[in-house]
DNA sequence: GCCAACGTTGGC
DNA sequence: GCCAACGTTGGC
Protein backbone atom coordinates (compact mmCIF):
# COMPACT_ATOMS: atom_id res chain seq x y z
CA UNK A 1 0.00 0.00 0.00
CA UNK A 2 1.59 3.49 -0.80
CA UNK A 3 0.60 6.88 0.55
CA UNK A 4 -0.02 10.34 -1.81
CA UNK A 5 -1.25 13.81 -1.24
CA UNK A 6 -3.73 15.24 -4.07
CA UNK A 7 -4.30 18.99 -4.07
CA UNK A 8 -7.56 20.92 -4.40
CA UNK A 9 -9.13 24.35 -4.37
CA UNK A 10 -11.91 23.62 -1.36
CA UNK A 11 -13.25 27.00 -3.37
CA UNK A 12 -13.73 24.19 -5.89
CA UNK A 13 -13.86 20.98 -4.50
CA UNK A 14 -12.93 20.77 -0.67
CA UNK A 15 -13.08 18.00 2.26
CA UNK A 16 -16.66 19.36 2.96
CA UNK A 17 -17.73 18.59 -0.71
CA UNK A 18 -16.67 15.15 -0.67
CA UNK A 19 -18.22 14.19 3.24
CA UNK A 20 -21.22 15.79 1.58
CA UNK A 21 -21.16 13.16 -1.51
CA UNK A 22 -23.07 10.44 -2.36
CA UNK A 23 -20.96 7.63 -0.41
CA UNK A 24 -18.64 10.34 0.63
CA UNK A 25 -16.84 9.21 -2.68
CA UNK A 26 -15.95 11.18 -5.82
CA UNK A 27 -14.10 10.92 -9.21
CA UNK A 28 -10.56 12.97 -8.96
CA UNK A 29 -10.32 14.50 -12.30
CA UNK A 30 -8.84 17.46 -13.79
CA UNK A 31 -5.95 16.45 -13.35
CA UNK A 32 -3.68 18.17 -16.29
CA UNK A 33 -0.27 18.24 -15.48
CA UNK A 34 2.43 15.19 -16.81
CA UNK A 35 4.20 14.32 -13.71
CA UNK A 36 0.67 14.56 -11.92
CA UNK A 37 -0.15 12.04 -14.70
CA UNK A 38 2.36 9.80 -14.35
CA UNK A 39 2.08 9.52 -10.64
CA UNK A 40 -1.79 8.62 -10.63
CA UNK A 41 -1.95 6.38 -14.21
CA UNK A 42 1.08 4.64 -13.19
CA UNK A 43 1.41 4.53 -9.28
CA UNK A 44 -1.64 5.35 -7.32
CA UNK A 45 -3.63 1.68 -6.74
CA UNK A 46 -6.85 0.70 -5.32
CA UNK A 47 -6.34 0.35 -1.28
CA UNK A 48 -3.92 3.73 -1.35
CA UNK A 49 -4.56 6.42 1.11
CA UNK A 50 -4.56 9.96 0.61
CA UNK A 51 -4.00 13.25 2.12
CA UNK A 52 -6.69 15.47 0.93
CA UNK A 53 -4.73 19.06 0.73
CA UNK A 54 -6.38 22.53 0.24
CA UNK A 55 -4.78 24.84 -1.59
CA UNK A 56 -5.37 28.90 -2.82
CA UNK A 57 -7.47 29.44 0.04
CA UNK A 58 -7.62 30.82 3.53
CA UNK A 59 -6.65 27.56 5.85
CA UNK A 60 -3.97 26.03 3.59
CA UNK A 61 -2.87 22.41 4.68
CA UNK A 62 -3.95 19.27 5.02
CA UNK A 63 -7.46 18.78 5.70
CA UNK A 64 -8.16 14.88 5.92
CA UNK A 65 -7.92 11.44 4.44
CA UNK A 66 -8.80 9.65 1.76
CA UNK A 67 -8.63 6.26 0.37
CA UNK A 68 -8.52 5.28 -3.60
CA UNK A 69 -11.69 3.05 -4.39
CA UNK A 70 -10.54 2.61 -8.37
CA UNK A 71 -7.61 2.49 -9.92
CA UNK A 72 -6.45 5.18 -12.68
CA UNK A 73 -9.04 5.27 -15.69
CA UNK A 74 -9.28 7.53 -18.51
CA UNK A 75 -10.67 11.00 -17.54
CA UNK A 76 -13.64 11.31 -19.58
CA UNK A 77 -13.97 15.20 -19.34
CA UNK A 78 -10.61 15.19 -21.78
CA UNK A 79 -13.27 14.43 -24.53
CA UNK A 80 -16.30 16.64 -23.14
CA UNK A 81 -16.21 19.44 -25.83
CA UNK A 82 -18.28 21.64 -23.00
CA UNK A 83 -15.71 20.61 -20.03
CA UNK A 84 -13.11 22.97 -19.03
CA UNK A 85 -10.91 19.96 -19.05
CA UNK A 86 -11.56 19.31 -22.67
CA UNK A 87 -7.84 18.47 -24.18
CA UNK A 88 -8.80 18.07 -28.22
CA UNK A 89 -5.33 16.25 -29.10
CA UNK A 90 -6.59 12.97 -26.63
CA UNK A 91 -8.55 10.08 -27.93
CA UNK A 92 -10.49 7.23 -26.70
CA UNK A 93 -7.90 5.37 -28.77
CA UNK A 94 -5.03 6.95 -26.62
CA UNK A 95 -6.14 9.02 -23.47
CA UNK A 96 -3.74 11.43 -22.30
CA UNK A 97 -5.24 12.18 -19.23
CA UNK A 98 -6.40 10.14 -16.06
CA UNK A 99 -8.29 10.15 -13.10
CA UNK A 100 -9.33 7.82 -10.28
CA UNK A 101 -12.44 7.47 -7.59
CA UNK A 102 -11.55 8.41 -3.71
CA UNK A 103 -13.30 7.78 -1.16
CA UNK A 104 -13.79 9.97 2.23
CA UNK A 105 -11.37 8.33 5.14
CA UNK A 106 -11.68 11.02 7.75
CA UNK A 107 -11.87 15.00 7.96
CA UNK A 108 -9.56 16.24 10.55
CA UNK A 109 -10.94 18.21 13.21
CA UNK A 110 -8.86 20.58 12.06
CA UNK A 111 -6.55 21.25 9.00
CA UNK A 112 -3.18 21.33 9.41
CA UNK A 113 -1.83 24.12 7.95
CA UNK A 114 1.17 24.09 5.83
CA UNK A 115 3.57 26.90 8.02
CA UNK A 116 3.56 23.68 10.88
CA UNK A 117 3.86 21.01 8.38
CA UNK A 118 7.15 23.00 7.27
CA UNK A 119 8.29 24.10 10.44
CA UNK A 120 8.04 19.90 11.35
CA UNK A 121 10.79 17.87 10.76
CA UNK A 122 8.55 14.47 9.79
CA UNK A 123 6.42 16.78 7.66
CA UNK A 124 8.80 19.24 6.09
CA UNK A 125 9.98 17.38 3.49
CA UNK A 126 6.68 16.61 1.57
CA UNK A 127 6.99 16.45 -1.89
CA UNK A 128 4.65 19.21 -2.08
CA UNK A 129 6.99 21.73 -0.62
CA UNK A 130 10.24 20.85 -3.43
CA UNK A 131 7.69 21.02 -6.47
CA UNK A 132 5.01 23.22 -5.73
CA UNK A 133 2.95 22.06 -8.38
CA UNK A 134 2.65 18.89 -8.01
CA UNK A 135 -0.85 18.04 -7.72
CA UNK A 136 -0.50 14.21 -7.16
CA UNK A 137 2.79 13.51 -5.10
CA UNK A 138 3.93 10.54 -2.98
CA UNK A 139 4.21 10.67 1.06
CA UNK A 140 6.53 8.07 2.30
CA UNK A 141 4.96 5.91 5.33
CA UNK A 142 6.88 8.58 7.98
CA UNK A 143 5.92 11.16 6.42
CA UNK A 144 2.42 9.54 6.96
CA UNK A 145 2.72 8.71 10.20
CA UNK A 146 3.90 12.39 11.32
CA UNK A 147 0.96 14.12 9.59
CA UNK A 148 -1.20 11.82 11.55
CA UNK A 149 0.46 12.74 14.92
CA UNK A 150 0.07 16.18 13.89
CA UNK A 151 -3.89 15.76 13.41
CA UNK A 152 -3.86 15.42 17.14
CA UNK A 153 -5.89 13.21 19.58
CA UNK A 154 -9.44 12.01 18.02
C1' DG B 1 -4.36 40.97 -5.66
C1' DC B 2 0.62 40.55 -6.01
C1' DC B 3 4.46 38.27 -7.41
C1' DA B 4 7.82 34.43 -7.51
C1' DA B 5 8.40 29.94 -9.27
C1' DC B 6 7.88 26.80 -12.55
C1' DG B 7 5.59 24.18 -16.44
C1' DT B 8 4.38 24.62 -21.32
C1' DT B 9 4.61 26.43 -25.90
C1' DG B 10 6.56 27.58 -30.09
C1' DG B 11 10.07 29.79 -33.10
C1' DC B 12 14.43 28.99 -34.66
C1' DG C 1 16.59 20.32 -29.12
C1' DC C 2 17.29 24.84 -27.09
C1' DC C 3 15.55 28.59 -24.87
C1' DA C 4 12.82 32.83 -24.50
C1' DA C 5 8.19 34.15 -23.85
C1' DC C 6 4.16 33.25 -21.88
C1' DG C 7 0.62 31.32 -18.78
C1' DT C 8 -0.66 29.27 -14.48
C1' DT C 9 -0.17 28.06 -9.79
C1' DG C 10 -0.13 28.99 -5.17
C1' DG C 11 1.52 31.18 -0.82
C1' DC C 12 1.25 35.35 1.33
Amino acid sequence: MNYWLFKSEPDVFGIEHLAAAPRQTTRWDGIRNYQARNNLRDGVKKGDQVLFYHSSCKQVGIAGTMEVVKAAYPDPAQYDPDSEYYDPKSSPQDPRWFCVDVRLLEQYPAVIPTKLLKAEAGTSDLAIFRQGRLSVAPVTAAQWRAVQALAGPR
